[in-house]
RNA sequence: CGGGGUGUGGCGAAGUUUGGUAUCGCGCUUGGUUCGGGACCAAGAGGCCUCGGGUUCGAAUCCCGACACUCCGACCA
């Protein structure tokens, strides 16, 4: 293997990526399987990631005034029912309680594999006017949902999410919000977690059941799959008419709210994995790091050293930075390799000669370049640092997306992207057809990813039909 | 849900064909020597062999069943 490979409790990504992502998720110690099927356990270190992912969202829901709110876990049957697209998307994957102590229960109860319903039937309670309107809900849950095959983080049947829920005055304002937030997503994981993405809009064929269009954010990962990362989804006033919400508008006239929801979950985690992580374990982007900087003493037993170790830390900590200082017995080189399977963006060593010469060698995970730091200057070179690894995480991912997007006039180049190229996104024309799309996929083995709002025209016909296409998809092979 | 693979101390495996006292490496504990890329020596602890039935004097091993994990499809955040 490479020269770099440093890390053997990992299978190399090259050999068998699954087996690599599931290594990663068990030995950066992420994960646990509980002892149901498909239910895992966050364990404190991929749970510290999920909070810091929370922690930086929530602040810019918050920024344009949505509010956060907790609903029930368990939803009447009779209530699920009232929207039927929803329910007819959700049926096969509902988990149901039929018992309450040693009672049989009356009517069934789902498990919430999505709060559609339950919001719809709160608004439908305390809505009266449009002086309320609008409202900006979200929560911080999780959801249940009987997956048939299950994988870490990226399809479990019990997941963690926050799901957004709004209504509005007018369509307008709807659809804006339904905007606003899939940019909000782009933007935090650009910003958060180094990752670009691709926006844009679900063919009916892909969109959420009852939504009358829904939008997305589409990953590549470095297996050049493609991960929905985030939805946002803009509903009319269909479910409000299902559920009667109603209010009394301006014009003293009853009037039905326009409403959204929008969503990302703990698959996230699965993204950054797959985005960012390499054969020696999981790269962590600063901002989501629950260890930022880890400060590892070299020749810890010689005068000195822990105590100079010790305040460094509590330098950095002082100045915002979350810092761990490992100062086990174990090995110099046990250490290097521990924390860089665990992803920590940044490794400080430091030893006798350091000390001596009042600096310390700080390593990237990103590219394992190591730089010589001055003590004194710790507290600005170490932001720097983190910030370089951010940029250069970005720049490889984006790399990635580029070097794997193609475009294609026939629908044998789309196969051959998928036979001989490694996969990717492939961007063609569409007459705009379910049948085509369908077609697509038995023909080529990729399903739409979206309609990008970055439209640019390939050819005047649709590949599979030959009819005028109206519209650039992006395929490619789904997680 | 269809098709493969796997299930043995915390982790990774050998043993199963041909039934006969449960093995190895890592990790863990204690002591010592080490310490700038997964150190070494010594002494220890730890296992209803996934679970439930059956066959047998005797089952990790043979038979039947269940469950879980995993990979490839179909479905989905």
């Amino acid at each position: 293997m490479a020269k770099d490979k440093k890390v053997t409790e990992i299978t190399d990504m090259d050999v068998d990526f699954a087996q690599w992502y599931t290594d990663i998720c068990r030995k950066a110690e992420l994960v646990e399987y509980a002892s149901v099927k498909g239910f895992t356990i966050l364990r404190p270190y991929g749970y510290a990631i999920w909070e810091n992912i929370q922690s930086i969202m929530d602040k810019e829901f918050k920024k344009t005034g949505h509010q956060n709110v907790a609903m029930p876990v368990l939803i009447p049957e009779s209530l699920l029912k009232k929207e039927g697209e929803l329910v007819n998307g959700f049926a096969p994957e509902v988990a149901w309680v039929t018992e309450g102590g040693s009672e049989k229960l009356e009517e069934r109860l789902a498990f919430r594999p999505t709060s559609e319903t339950m919001f719809c039937d709160h608004w439908h309670n305390v809505l009266q006017t449009y002086r309320q309107l609008p409202m900006l809900y979200n929560q911080w849950c999780s959801v249940i949902r009987w997956e048939k095959t299950t994988r870490p983080f990226l399809r479990s049947r019990e997941f963690w999410w926050q799901e957004g829920h709004t209504i509005h005055e007018t369509a307008e304002e709807a659809e804006a919000e339904t905007q606003q937030q899939l940019n909000c997503y782009a933007d935090f994981c650009k910003n958060a977690l180094a990752m670009p993405v691709v926006k844009g809009r679900k063919t009916d064929k892909e969109k959420f059941a009852g939504a009358e269009a829904t939008y997305t954010i589409e990953a590549m990962m470095k297996d050049h799959k493609a991960l929905q990362s985030a939805t946002s989804h803009y509903f009319g006033d269909k479910f409000s008419r299902a559920y009667d919400v109603t209010y009394t508008g301006r014009d003293n006239k009853l009037q039905y709210p326009f409403q959204t929801s929008w969503g990302s979950t703990t698959r996230l985690i699965g993204a950054v994995i797959m985005t960012h992580g390499d054969n020696n374990g999981l790269v962590l982007p600063p901002a989501i790091a629950p260890i930022q900087v880890v400060v590892l003493p070299i020749a810890q037993h010689k005068e000195g050293v822990l105590d100079k170790a010790a305040e460094v830390v509590a330098r950095l900590e002082k100045s915002g930075i979350r810092v761990k200082g490992d100062f086990s017995e174990q090995s110099a080189g046990w250490k290097f390799a521990e924390w860089e399977m665990k992803g920590v963006p940044l490794r400080l060593e430091l030893g006798p000669r350091d000390i001596e010469a009042g600096q310390c060698v700080v390593a990237r995970r990103d590219n394992g370049e190591k730089v010589t730091v001055a003590l004194d200057e710790l507290e600005n070179k170490i932001p720097e640092l983190l910030s370089a690894v951010h940029d250069g995480l970005y720049e490889k991912a984006l790399d990635n997306l580029n070097k794997h997007t193609y475009a294609a006039a026939t629908v044998e180049e789309v196969k051959d992207v998928f036979e001989t190229k490694g996969g990717g996104f492939v961007k063609t024309m569409w007459c705009g057809e379910e049948e085509c799309e369908v077609r697509m996929k038995e023909l080529a083995g990729v399903s739409s990813r979206c309609m990008p709002f970055k439209q640019e025209h390939l050819a005047d016909t649709c590949p599979v039909c030959g009819k005028a296409a109206k519209t650039m998809v992006v395929w490619g092979i789904a997680y």
